[in-house]
DNA sequence: AAGTTAGGTGTACGCCGTACACTTGTCAAG
DNA sequence: CTTGACAAGTGTACGGCGTACACCTAACTT
């Protein structure tokens, strides 16, 4: 029967196939690299040939969202809330950053699939079995935002690599550091507190993680107050 | 001398006109509608005109976003930190929510202009003219992230106007939100606390503005409680 | 009067997503 | 064994995009 002659058909596309293929391909060359046409090429085949596996390009990119999110764990049992969420939300991190195209793809798409309304609906889990009411699990939520991804809006997010710095000379690194001490004096303190390179004033120099979870468990922590002191909404 | 004649002359282009130009259009037509070549059109002038006052459309992008910043309340004197924190982050949302495209662009925006440092720094200098350390200020100022230009990652956005419920039967709806309790019951259990009626479960009737000040306040709050208890880094 | 230059033009290139009509290889039904 | 259907891959083409580059022209400087 069909399926089983594709399967022994080597070279036959199906859309898991493709699918995998793109999700290598913006690992490897980035997103920006990600069109139907290069995704063809890098499988052998004719652009339009996609087109009979995924409806469109959007499509694709949903697919590869829900590829990203497979990665994750699932809520591990056992534990209290806050730390079934925290060892979530840090492992859906992990799929995040080994797959850097995932964060601009989710936050593009507008249309949520079942697997992520699934992923939001596990979350959603999490807190009412924290017992926390579905009003403030609602908030509770919105909150995290796209936290709940592992992500965060960076606030200054290096291009790219990041080893551009190496061939800027140290001097003229220095001078600029002096320049922009003088007209953004705030960020030059908060940035000389930590980086103790002086050059570096901008990109590098923050533990991303860090901060990350720095975030994440003041939110945590600001959930947990309110749950415990019976929150409700004093909202219309 | 030439200016004079620039200013005479009605048509001339310079970059003002093209960023109010584009703005103008990004507002009424949306963000994925700007095209050089449809700003140029709407300008009455040749596409390629354009680079003579922009250097490309990155640029183009950089120009509207500080567009966008110039409207912008300075912080208001007076009031304590999170007082004064509180108000700018709002009077940001005000000048993000009329126009909508700004949130996707900023996101994009990797290189910050000076006018982007400029808005961050203030920001930083609100915290420390409260008391923060250089350090408490740089977490903070991470983990407000986004929400300091006034937006937040929407958990459920609608795609656009959301006139669609109109258009789909009623009972329709009411089988799709029973389908959907099923297979994801605690957003149902969530949409069904907030939303009225059982037809809007995604996307309407959450109250942005609300959700943005419940996280906003919560994050606040936190940062108070760790900048008064003297928290210090106990990070390498 | 001559030369420089800023600002607007026209053409063209190489990308993009994808509509649509086509071939072809595989199978089930007659 | 033929036939006809159908799924999968192809080829061509269209309208969009950003923008490089050569050009024209009108204004200003000297």
């Amino acid at each position: 029967m069909t399926q089983q002659r594709e399967e022994t058909r080597r070279a036959s596309l199906n859309r898991g196939r493709v699918l995998a293929a793109a999700v290598a391909l913006a690992d490897d060359a980035g997103i920006e690299s990600l069109s139907m046409r290069r995704l063809a090429q890098e499988l052998g085949v004719v652009p339009m040939a996609l087109y009979k596996h995924v409806a469109n390009k959007e499509e694709l990119l949903d697919g590869m969202v829900e590829a990203m999110i497979g990665e994750i764990d699932p809520p591990a049992g056992g534990a209290d809330w806050k730390n079934t969420v925290r060892l979530r939300v840090l492992s859906a991190r992990q799929a995040l950053l080994r797959h850097p195209w995932a964060r601009p793809v989710l936050e593009s798409r507008t249309n949520k699939t079942p697997t992520v309304l699934g992923y939001m609906d596990s979350f959603a889990g999490m807190f009412l079995a924290g017992g926390f009411s579905a009003d403030l699990t609602h908030h509770v939520m919105h909150a995290l935002g796209s936290r709940m991804w592992g992500f965060t809006q960076e606030l200054f997010d290096s291009p790219d690599g990041g080893t551009v710095e190496a061939v800027v000379p140290a001097e003229a690194q220095a001078a600029m550091f002096r320049q922009m001490a003088e007209q953004f004096p705030n960020i030059a303190a908060i940035a000389t507190t930590t980086a103790h390179d002086e050059g570096s004033v901008v990109g590098t120099g923050c533990d991303d993680q860090f901060e990350f979870e720095f975030a994440l468990d003041l939110l945590l922590d600001g959930f947990e107050r309110l749950s415990r002191q019976g929150w409700t909404s004093n909202h219309a």
